[in-house]
DNA sequence: GCCAACGTTGGC
DNA sequence: GCCAACGTTGGC
């Protein structure tokens, strides 16, 4: 079992409309960066968790947890012309795009700053708070999540 | 395969 | 809105 933060702008979706949605329960789509692609078809497990991290946003931080319900499987936002997230390099045969679903575990009773967390000299190997790191999921360490979890809520 | 130009991310 | 950092594109 893995750890992960996925970004999310909270303006367009945050941890709340996650928690309105049908369980919970909603499609992570519209990666389209590769790496975070490859996370996703490869690595990224049902059952595993991840921080929600509201980003490009007045205070960023992490808002939450969720669990992933689903391995990778083929987003079909990037087949959709209607969609935001069209690719017409993607096709249904040769699958671009991957996406998990992920289901809302818990809303933090506080909010964890971005700020707060540069603090910790314990999460300085943070992917997150590393400079130029812009991928919208990066894995956590075990020690990372244990730590973040355990800080005073 | 190099690299300049351009686009995107995201904190501030 | 600015801009650093990084990714992608495409000419050569």
């Amino acid at each position: 079992m893995n750890y992960w933060l996925m970004k999310s702008e909270p303006d367009s979706f945050g941890i709340d409309d996650l928690a309105k949605k049908p369980k919970q329960t909603d499609r992570w789509e519209g990666v389209r960066n590769f790496q975070v692609r490859n996370m996703l078809r490869d690595q990224i497990k049902r059952g595993d968790l991840a921080f929600f991290y509201h980003s490009s946003c007045k205070v960023p931080g992490i808002a939450g947890v969720v669990e992933v319900t689903t391995d990778g499987y083929p987003d079909p936002t990037a087949l959709n012309p209607e969609s935001r997230y069209y690719d017409p390099h993607s096709a249904a045969d040769v699958p671009r795009w991957f996406m998990v679903d992920v289901r809302l575990i818990k809303k933090f009773p506080h909010f964890i700053t971005l700020s707060a967390l540069r603090q910790y000299p314990q999460l300085s190997d943070m992917l997150l708070l590393k400079k130029g790191s812009r991928l919208s999921i990066t894995p956590v360490t075990l020690q990372q999540w244990h730590f973040i979890v355990s800080l005073k809520q």
